[in-house]
RNA sequence: GCUCCCAUAGCUCAGCCUGGAUAGAGCACCAGGCUUCUAACCUGGGGGUCGCAGGUUCAAAUCCUGUUGGGAGCGCCA
């Protein structure tokens, strides 16, 4: 489409194709047309004011293509021909379905990290907002032909773990050890109390600690084995509910001794060095400050281990871009890993990203899984799921298992929606009655209208074979469909910033226009039926694959 | 003290990368619309010094500098 534009400037102007193209644009009002042109760099070469340039380039411009050229002020505004653009739009997306804005954009090995959560804790709606961003950009990356490897890194050792098991020895032996991540989660939080209270008693825990280290218990050593396991089958309960999978599940103990094997290398070659007996790069000539390997005690940190880690990803799955989707707090921590990366003279260290995990807060301020102060996964979504059923049974009579289903759905829906409509960049400020909604940019309003569209396909027996014709267009069609063929650039843009929430916004505003559409123009027995038959068709297409790429699936009827 | 992120309507946010035509949504508030394809919807209304001050430009919410406020981080936690 912006080809055919392209072409007829250049004919008619003495400028580069780069920079027509560049300045091209769609104008916000599409009533200005399909594409517009400023002329105010032309002002200065061609000596006329941008308003006359656009007035006499109005009259010498003709394509076939084009239905007017038109100037407005400084600006030439084209309009397409309306079946050239509902062919060339509705075609394709027939035509291509549910890879219709895919492309061999990329063909990379890539290795996408996320989600993170830590044995013996909870699983937080701040995990969830992680898990959601991670698994949409590996959807998104393969969509673009990347061969996608997802990735968990989980901490399964450390204080924490110390403290639970303490804890649990101590005061909850007689419990039954439940795969049930809010039990889990509950000894810990109390573990934390107990030790505010009697501060006294970390001494306790120090000596589970250093045992746990030693693997010198066998009992405390069968207990972390199975409870680690138990808490292990309860994340994974919950990646299967949101729609996630890893393909490779990585663990800090298996990466200790690589890590302390590259810190003493690096400190031969004299890329690290000591300082107070411990191992360190000394960053401070990039501003990364100071980054310590090793204890002085000679122990290995978070540090080394991801140094490890990062190898492995390089060597043994010899992947090309190494995506690292954690929390904000650690940010420094991963610009001094692909700085020591560079230094240890990989090339894939300046293909490594660091996509921040910004918090999700109450408006008073941040949740703390220490205190219990948070919102856990699955008592939210149970939470959702009842709210969908209210919902559910004031609007039709179902039995249970499709009203479980289509609850389930909706939570899902809302909850992820949610969690990656915003810019990645911000903190997420959670209140319930926002993230309970189910009207306006909700999860629930976009699988709403997904069904809606469904339901006229359904009635109208609608057959994608059958021939029509592209008559005038009305507003509300042509907006539809322009937007609908803007789809596989938004999938680009998403890719390129690695921001979902350029296809959450767009797969609401997509959403928006139909719904416009719907409560203006009957389909079934219009005029133009099998037209826009084939718009709602495309239009349903377009948003399935869109939230698709959001991890999110839709409902057929609601 | 230094570094990074954020600041747009009463609240929650798009738009910023790649500067252009009256700055857009949702919620809340007010007024309307279901005998017609699902009203979890749609239409209209009020509500904005785009934190502040400079700069670059024909043109700045968008780029640059400074500044204020909020958040996060800064050698042996992860």
């Amino acid at each position: 489409m912006k080809e055919i534009i392209i072409a007829l400037l250049k004919a008619n102007l003495s400028l580069p194709e780069a920079e027509i193209s560049s300045t091209l644009e769609v104008p916000k009002d599409p009533k200005l047309g399909d594409f517009a042109f400023p002329c105010f760099n032309l002002a200065k070469s061609m000596k006329k004011s941008p308003v006359a340039i656009a007035k006499d380039l109005a009259g010498t411009l003709k394509s076939p293509d084009l239905e007017k050229v038109e100037a407005i002020g400084p600006y030439l505004n084209f309009f397409l021909k309306q079946d050239l653009l509902g062919n060339s739009v509705l075609k394709e997306i027939q035509k291509k379905k549910e890879k219709y804005g895919s492309a061999k954009y990329i063909s990379e090995k890539i290795m996408i990290e996320y989600s993170q959560a830590n044995t013996h804790k909870a699983f937080h709606i701040g995990h969830v907002r992680g898990t959601a961003l991670g698994e949409s950009i590996a959807r998104i990356a393969s969509f673009l032909g990347g061969n996608v490897i997802r990735a968990n890194y989980q901490g399964d050792t450390g204080m924490h773990v110390a403290k639970w098991i303490w804890c649990y020895t101590q005061y909850h032996a007689k419990d039954e050890i439940k795969k049930d991540e809010e039990w889990i989660a509950s000894i810990y939080v109390d573990a934390v109390k107990r030790l505010t209270a009697q501060p006294e008693l970390q001494a306790e825990v120090d000596i589970i600690n250093k045992k746990l280290e030693e693997k010198s218990d066998s009992k405390l050593q069968a207990l972390w084995e199975k409870t680690r396991q138990t808490s292990l089958d309860a994340f994974e309960i919950i990646y299967s509910e949101l729609g996630t999978r890893f393909d490779e599940y990585f663990f800090e103990s298996a990466v200790e001794k690589r890590g302390k094997e590259i810190a003493l290398e690096l400190l031969n070659k004299g890329l690290a060095t000591k300082s107070e007996d411990a191992v360190i790069m000394d960053l401070k000539e990039y501003d990364l400050g100071v980054w310590v390997l090793l204890r002085k005690d000679g122990t290995v940190l978070y540090s080394a281990k991801d140094l490890a880690l990062a190898e492995r990803k390089f060597k043994e799955f010899k992947v090309k871009r190494s995506l690292y989707i954690v929390g904000a707090a650690q940010r420094l921590h991963f610009y001094q890993l692909f700085k020591t990366l560079e230094l240890m003279k990989f090339p894939e260290a300046k293909k490594c990203a660091y996509i921040p995990v910004m918090e999700v807060r109450f408006p008073w301020g941040k949740m703390s899984s220490r205190t219990g102060d948070n919102v856990l996964y699955s008592g939210f979504k149970r939470e959702l799921v009842s709210d969908a059923k209210e919902e559910l049974k004031k609007r039709y009579t179902l039995d249970e298992p499709e009203l479980e289903k289509r609850a389930f759905a909706i939570a899902i829906a809302s909850l992820k929606y949610f969690m990656l409509r915003q810019d990645v960049d911000k903190n997420l400020i959670f209140t319930k009655e926002e993230a309970l909604s189910f009207e306006g940019n909700s999860g629930p309003y976009l699988l709403y209208s997904y069904a809606r569209a469904r339901s006229i396909l359904e009635k109208a027996k609608y057959d994608p074979k059958k021939k029509y014709a592209i008559s005038e267009l009305n507003a509300e069609e042509k907006e539809l469909l322009v937007r609908l063929g803007n789809f596989p650039e938004q999938v680009k843009k998403s890719y390129e910033t690695l921001s979902p929430n350029v296809l959450a916004n767009y797969s609401y505003q997509l959403a928006q226009l139909f719904n416009e559409f719907y409560h203006k123009h009957q389909v079934i027995g219009s005029e133009h039926e099998q037209m826009r038959l084939v718009l709602v068709d495309c239009f349903s297409i377009v948003l399935r694959n869109s939230l698709s790429l959001l991890g999110i699936p839709v409902l057929e009827k609601m």
